[in-house]
DNA sequence: GTAGTAAGTTGACTTGCATCAATTTGGATG
DNA sequence: CATCCAAATTGATGCAAGTCAACTTACTAC
């Protein structure tokens, strides 16, 4: 083995390496210059390693970092005073979390690995100091918050408008996109959540999400074996989704 | 009459000044110097007065500006392929509307005017300019579009856990505070909206929240006719919100 | 004034999903 | 391999809120 390289990486353990990410192309490198791409390589500490269950931030603890996923996935989740949970969303790798802290001095939900999951650490006001100086950066962030914007008023929508089993097959194609922009299977994927957080996320009980899934297996729209999920039927899944406006439009 | 001053404010008539504004503690001044005002005069447009019902922006028209409501109200939501609407918030005097566009090109929403507003518009290009110059109104809009995430993490919660008269009680306590923060009673207050938007913003049918209101009516904790409103019993409003928790707890 | 329309209220009935309860399955551990 | 506990499934029952329908009130315009 190469001894002195080990050394020199050794010598700076938490610095990642963002030119040669495989998610520059999803992260926030996508918004840096080549020749600018250091400053951000300057600010990133490389996160530790969280199993299954770990907690990368909690509630009301002191607001330091936005962290971007690098492989894994990660839930967030905000509790009432009640100790009621509200599941607020799923990270995959090459999304960043905890811009919704961006409001306050304390963390505004909990964010929890969903599996084994490596972050990078984005100091927050290292992170401001930079998007301060570089336009893209900044123009970046700012489309990262409103499209956190937009997805939760996506999700009210869904709560609000949907069925039990429309709301189910709008989660099951969000992550089929979401997978197939990582170079994964869109028909073929591993579901990194419990039935458990499905059921909180979508406003369901665990025993309705379970009953949905039945029916579309029974359906021939999906195949589903614990965690594993195949999509069968795309489209069958996509005019579930629209069930609602379609019936609205026939009257 | 003095003509000259007259003739001088004809001159630019687009300007508005933040320095008079009486909502400068509340809108995007609050986060600039005192002598930095100048710079963010300088690219605010004093937006038209708009009617009851009169649109500002549409969804999927071109993003070109923020709007701070400067009198009045607005309601803003968003609208399916099938014409389905939800309603995505209500925004008071000093508040910023059009955060959730900043993902994209177009108008990620529609505003509305809920009565006679009067607005101040940011174009969004020379906005992005000046937080690029000035970090602590950089900091604002970061803080700003965090709070919304937020605020609608909060609205899903409200849409997936609680019942018809904890989301109601949750709203009249939420535009109690809003109407205190401008120095209006916060127990005696006109609603902006129609009981259609309450009842849409909330997911819930008309029927039920009007049913709500004579409940609540009828138990003295409000007292309502029509859009005027006197919250008699504030505590047992707070209560009411708190409803479901107290019973996970109790068991 | 009065006609016309939209907004709001009230009642009777229906229903989708939650709740409760009982199994079954699966993964972890010694 | 057996044990244990959490996760997932399935069935039976109840209820909060939706839907449908009738009526009242408020607002606008002529």
């Amino acid at each position: 083995m190469a001894q002195p390289i080990r050394f020199r990486q050794a010598a700076s353990p938490l610095k990642a390496s963002c030119q040669q990410c495989s998610l520059s192309n999803l992260c926030l490198p996508l918004a840096v210059e080549e020749n600018d791409l250091g400053r951000l390589e300057e600010i990133v500490q490389q996160g530790r390693i969280y199993n299954r269950g770990e907690h990368i931030f909690d509630q009301s603890t002191p607001f330091r970092s936005c962290f971007a996923v690098k492989s894994g996935s990660v839930k967030t989740s905000i509790i009432t005073e009640g100790g009621e949970e509200q599941v607020t969303g799923f990270f995959m790798p090459g999304e960043l979390v905890g811009l919704d802290s961006m409001s306050g001095d304390a963390y505004a939900c909990t964010a929890k690995a969903l599996e084994r999951t490596s972050v990078c650490e984005f100091p927050i006001d290292k992170l401001e100091e930079l998007t301060g100086k570089l336009p893209d950066l900044q123009h970046h962030m700012f489309r990262l918050m409103g499209q956190e914007i937009q997805n939760s008023h996506q999700l009210a929508l869904l709560l609000s408008k949907n069925t039990a089993e429309e709301r189910i097959a709008s989660l099951l194609l969000s992550l089929s996109s979401r997978f197939q922009r990582r170079r994964m299977s869109p028909t073929n994927f591993s579901l990194p959540m419990a039935r458990n957080d499905i059921a909180n996320f979508l406003g369901l009980a665990v025993e309705t999400v379970s009953r949905v899934f039945t029916r579309f297996q029974n359906q021939g729209i999906i195949h589903a074996r614990g965690r594993e999920v195949e999509l069968l039927d795309v489209e069958a899944l996509q005019l579930v989704t629209r069930e609602f406006s379609r019936q609205s439009c026939q009257q």
